[in-house]
DNA sequence: AGGCAAATAT
DNA sequence: CATATTTGCC
């Protein structure tokens, strides 16, 4: 049995570092690595430096001493069963609480897989691979010790107090010292969050159930209340793209004229992405924020918006930024990098704030932007630079319509009318599975309000406009 | 179990 | 205050 008694040697002097101590500790406890670490040469680096690079690239330096600390010896063939692992948990809690002070978080019991990523580029994924788990979180140490060195080395340039104390905080659970004992959150890691994808995306989008994913994703430290809680916002962003594509794809059939014209003149800000594969990989986001039907579709069939790649669709999404968020596009002039600070920046306000630049667009004079799922392309064209004025007065005049279907986008009816409303019918018609997820997403959120006095058209309208079309809607009544 | 929504934490 | 995650309920 592996002893805890070395926690308390842990100092407290800096709390952070001591959080993050403890989280590491965790990790590897999580992380079933008795048969990887050799627990001798482990206490003999009696000043072991943590160094962890956070996605912002800066890092994160834990000065340690992990005194006496002990790995579990033999703890048993291929690691620590479920058992001997909770009960490893509650006493390294009490060890915390007790002893330390600390929050008895059995913390971020997931592997921190963004630092393995600097290391382990190319990664295998599949359904088989959980014996790799070993292996490959055992290289997650070696990243973690390697990046120590490197970084010291490199980076120390500066005084290394500066950096140990102000930058080493974590998600740190400070005050709520271990009182409910509520889990601690799940971090989800751009590498988990890929292997969710992953495995989703394997068992299909609407066959994925939490044991399943689970199971695929082979990752120890999560429950399937970890997945499921997961999935539910997997599946509800999910459900809000494809009913912005919709709508987007709605909306540029209106205007076919003011899009071939942008996409003529290599305007990035308008550049729509095609339906099918005619938009170059080369720019795969340069709709500007103007989502679209996914131009490759996975093998699985199923058609996702292409900007749900920032769900970290696994065989594209290698970009820094966070998960959830709209990637840059690079081919925009005055593009930021938008801060990874959070996962949701999807929405219409953090899209104009990461997609265009202060100085340029000082105040948007259109507070409808504020509506959720506002569409970007009002953004992109309101403010693309270089347009030309007849552009723009093209645009304006389409205005109103896109109003409408901007701020109507929340409810099923809009939505609805968005497909409905396209001038050709034959050259749209949305997937049933967009419908759909469209029309779910609606029900899920119908009432929401719509700004500046629009109103929808009525339900008998846009059923009839519906019903013309062939268009089926299957009435799945919640009630 | 799975899905959803309320509760809660950050 | 918004978002992310956990918890509890059906």
């Amino acid at each position: 049995m592996p002893t805890w008694a070395g926690m308390t040697h842990v100092k407290v002097e800096e709390e952070d570092v001591d959080e993050k101590k403890v989280e590491i500790l965790d990790s590897l406890i999580s992380m079933n690595l008795t048969q990887c670490i050799d627990s001798s040469s482990m206490k003999e680096e009696e000043d072991f430096n943590f160094q962890f690079l956070e996605q912002s690239g800066t890092k994160l330096e834990c000065d340690n001493s992990l005194e006496g600390f002990h790995f579990g010896n033999g703890g048993g063939v291929g690691g620590f069963n479920e058992d001997t692992r909770e009960q490893l948990d509650a006493d390294m809690d009490a060890a915390c609480t007790t002893v330390l002070d600390l929050p008895a978080t059995s913390s971020s019991m997931c592997l921190d897989f963004e630092s393995l990523d600097s290391v382990d580029g190319q990664e295998t994924n599949g359904p088989d691979e959980s014996i790799e788990i070993g292996e490959e979180e055992a290289l997650l140490l070696a990243a973690a010790a390697t990046a120590a060195d490197e970084s010291s080395d490199r980076e120390s340039i500066g005084p290394v107090e500066q950096t140990s104390s102000s930058q080493c905080r974590n998600k740190g659970s400070k005050g709520a010292a271990s009182s409910g004992r509520r889990k601690t959150k799940v971090d989800w890691t751009q590498e988990l969050h890929r292997r969710f994808v992953q495995a989703v995306e394997q068992l299909g989008v609407e066959k994925a159930i939490p044991s399943r994913i689970l199971e695929l994703m082979g990752v120890q430290c999560l429950t399937r209340h970890n997945i499921a809680s997961h999935l539910q916002k997997y599946r509800s962003h999910r459900r809000h793209m494809i009913a912005r594509d919709v709508e987007a794809a709605s909306w540029r059939h209106r205007r076919p004229l003011t899009w071939a014209r942008s996409q003529q003149e290599g305007n990035a800000w308008l550049a729509p992405i095609q339906t099918s594969s005619s938009f170059p990989a080369a720019h795969p986001y340069a709709s500007a924020g103007l989502p679209t039907i996914q131009p490759r579709l996975p093998a699985h069939g199923h058609h996702i918006g292409a900007h749900l790649v920032v769900w970290g669709h696994p065989t594209v999404d290698h970009s820094p930024t966070h998960m959830w968020q709209q990637p840059p596009v690079n081919t925009l002039p005055f593009s930021q990098e938008p801060d990874s600070s959070t996962y949701w920046q999807q929405t219409a306000p953090a899209c104009i704030d990461s997609w265009t630049h202060p100085s340029i667009f000082p105040a948007f004079p259109y507070p409808f932007f504020g509506a959720p799922y506002a569409p970007s392309f009002c953004a992109s064209q309101l403010v693309a630079p270089g347009i030309t004025s007849n552009e723009r007065s093209l645009m304006d005049e389409s205005l109103p319509v896109a109003l409408y279907q901007t701020t109507a986008i929340d409810s099923d009816i809009s939505a609805a009318a968005g497909a409905a409303a396209c001038s050709k019918p034959s050259d749209f018609l949305p997937p049933q599975e967009i419908l759909d997820a469209v029309i779910s997403e609606a029900l899920a959120n119908p009432c929401t309000p719509l700004p500046l006095g629009l109103k929808p058209p009525s339900v008998a309208a846009v059923m009839a406009e519906l019903f013309r079309q062939g268009i089926n809607i299957v009435a799945t009544s919640t009630s």
